[in-house]
DNA sequence: CGATGCGGTAGAACACGTTCTAGTGTTGGT
DNA sequence: ACCAACACTAGAACGTGTTCTACCGCATCG
């Protein structure tokens, strides 16, 4: 299975393309460049895996004795290439994120001002998640695992709401706009984690993020 | 071991005595009025046992049936008491959190500004944490846990974020100031999961706390 | 060509949270 | 006094992430 490309799923994009503007610097230990192929095709195969067990039972379902089966690998290899079930999904999430970030940020935002754009631009996002919801807590709950593998995953994600805030918020003093956008992250992560362990609902992050805009955006403009 | 009281160590408090204030609507299953002095000795022991193992070794080192022997108490005596490891550390979680944040209030916070104060309330909450790092983190994981056993500890600490602010912050507008507390608890929430999962230090916890602060409140006063 | 080393495979083994089984008080109702 | 219900105990058993063992094939170096 490929990565869902929740956004604009007819497009066609060939199977072995990685976005290449990833930074080598925060990914897991593994340099890309020194790869074969055929080690390049187990890994892709092991993280299309993940997506695919992931987006059909969530993260319990990501078992790695299936991952291994699914990607025709022995177990044994998928600690080659990850340090750890949560290493492997957040793999999965910095390859999703970045896609979605992409998407996101090429459609101009739609709203009057600055709050309502940055709450439309989040409110993409999460519709997209919302659109694959198992897969989505599958790889938030990666992502706040107290594993040391799973960091990459978190830079990436915050790397993507800064990107998708300059621009809207390129009127602002720039200390300001880093600042809004630092404490937005803060609520876009505690609310998607309160969502993926099932103790709020899409809605609620909606709400919630919506009323971080606001509280904190307006009064600057 | 007695459950750490970080503020005021020194201060003495009967073994048995637990904060009157707490919502029994939030808390895990069991109604505490129906048990017998029995059963709540052995729950209060083995919340004090989650206490001692976490405190020495952090989260891994709460190994149930270490915590079977230290409380004296059989493995599946827990499971009649806690649904799982982490609803049993939300439960400590719990009792910590409300000793705090009665110490917490109960000294005016210095500072000239709203801001200020309560920047100076969250640094002392940290300062708190601090004490006791591996306790802190195990209760920390416990509270971001997918386990529906850990929901009630979750509200409780927001209680507690809430109950601290709402002094300070009691010239502002009532939804206002709401939603400053809201924005501030998932600052709060998100930079703490990072350092309890080894992802930035304590004096970033802090940073991101009073930029928040900052960029929250001051437009407002 | 042979040695060496690396990455892969199959599968057993291990750790720890959780559940199950069977048996033993203890208690409260009749 | 007896029975039923229930909480507790000891310990086995189970599930899943992770690690270990043993072995194999293949490429590179001498």
């Amino acid at each position: 299975m490929q990565p869902p490309d929740e956004l604009r799923p007819d497009e066609p994009r060939p199977d072995d393309v990685r976005p290449d503007d990833v930074r080598p610097d925060e990914d897991e230990g593994v340099d890309p460049a020194t790869l074969t192929p055929d080690q390049l095709g187990r890994r892709q195969r092991l993280i299309d895996a993940a997506f695919e067990l992931g987006a059909a039972g969530g993260y319990e379902a990501v078992q790695m004795r299936d991952v291994a089966i699914t990607a025709n690998v022995a177990l044994a290899t998928i600690y080659r290439n990850f340090s750890s079930k949560d290493e492997l999904l957040a793999a999965a999430m910095t390859e999703w994120t970045d896609r979605l970030r992409d998407r996101v940020v090429q459609r101009p935002p739609k709203g009057d001002s600055p709050a309502e754009q940055m709450i439309d631009v989040l409110n993409r996002a999460c519709a997209a998640m919302q659109r694959q919801p198992k897969l989505s807590a599958a790889l938030i709950r990666a992502l706040s695992s107290p594993d040391a593998g799973a960091v990459g995953g978190g830079s990436s994600v915050r790397r993507s709401i800064v990107s998708m805030g300059e621009g809207i918020l390129s009127q602002l003093d720039q200390q300001v706009r880093v600042d809004i956008l630092a404490v937005l992250g803060h609520v876009w992560y505690s609310s998607l984690i309160s969502w993926a362990n099932g103790r709020s609902s899409f809605e609620r992050v909606n709400e919630e993020l919506e009323r971080a805009c606001h509280v904190l955006i307006d009064p600057y403009d």
